[in-house]
DNA sequence: ATTCTCACCTGTTAGC
DNA sequence: TGCTAACAGGTGAGAA
């Protein structure tokens, strides 16, 4: 699932063969996408003039001054491809360019996934969105958290409050900074606090560094996948000893949500231990 | 106002 | 072997 580094990771490897192509054809454009978007054909004759991120959104800055938004969601991807290459039954759209012989493809096998103009629909969702989590700091998340009595980690997920975070990145940085993803929000310490607003940084920093974390689906703009994978201390680890030496990596539900914890490192403050379901 | 639940979607995996 | 059911998960709409 791409969150901030995979996004982070895919805007600069579009970039370089994007910025300044002008749309040829948009051709494949899957029903599900037309319908939210009449006018994505509208986007033959734009250049593109900057790429840029906000959390997880993906912001093609237009000649004509308009935007196309992008959100991956589960199984998004966006790939630069050969002009030759052949069309999979998940490319929902295809986007060829003026002189170019590479084509940009949107496939999203769940179709979950957002490939539209900005409009009032999806501005406000863009509005609402909290601080960038790679620049969050203690201040800001001491803040946050003394407002919430949510668990920790279901506050960390919530877009509107810090965004960019998603699943394996908040259980990566819950891990780091020694915090129960249980936790009520308002009930951590000033100090843990600012040491989870470091972890968060730190992580999402490397990861970026290291392309992403392929678990599934994810792939890198010319289709690579994110060597973070290797990285993972949390999620995912489920068995596996935690590098604390004293416990095994622990699986439970919270939200929803697959969560990954060492039980010996990341304990509940009122002396509680939560097991694995 | 804030927080919780569910729907969206399909490939993969577990269970019979 | 072949089938069905459960599962994964980011987000927003609607309910509590």
């Amino acid at each position: 699932m791409p969150e901030l580094p995979e996004v982070e990771t895919i805007v600069r490897g579009l970039r370089p063969h994007l910025i300044g192509r002008t749309v040829a054809a948009v051709r494949h454009v899957s029903a599900h996408l037309a319908q939210r978007d009449p006018d994505l054909p509208s986007l033959r004759g734009e250049t593109i003039t900057a790429i840029d991120r906000r959390a997880k959104y993906i912001i093609m800055q237009l000649s004509s001054g308009r935007r196309l938004l992008v959100h991956l969601r589960m199984s998004g991807r966006l790939q630069v491809k050969e002009k030759s290459a052949r069309k999979d039954k998940h490319d929902h759209v295809v986007v060829t360019f003026v002189d170019s012989e590479v084509k940009l493809v949107f496939r999203d096998v769940r179709k979950f996934g957002l490939f539209e103009f900005v409009n009032g629909n999806n501005a406000a969702g863009l509005e609402l969105l909290g601080p960038e989590a790679t620049a969050i700091t203690a201040a800001e998340l001491v803040a946050l958290c003394q407002s919430s009595s949510r668990p920790i980690k279901t506050l960390l997920l919530d877009q509107h409050r810090i965004a960019g975070l998603g699943n394996i990145y908040v259980d990566e940085s819950l891990h780091r900074a020694r915090i129960h993803p249980l936790t009520p929000a308002a009930r951590i310490s000033r100090r843990k606090v600012a040491d989870l607003a470091a972890a968060i940084r730190l992580i999402l920093r490397q990861a970026i560094r290291y392309m992403g974390t392929t678990f599934d689906s994810y792939r890198g703009a010319d289709g690579s996948s994110g060597r973070y994978f290797e990285r993972l201390r949390a999620y995912g680890q489920t068995g596996e000893l935690c590098s604390c030496g004293r416990a095994r990596i622990a699986r439970t539900v919270v939200g929803g949500r697959g969560t990954h914890f060492c039980p010996h490192c990341q304990r509940l403050p009122n002396g509680r231990r939560r097991r694995e379901a």
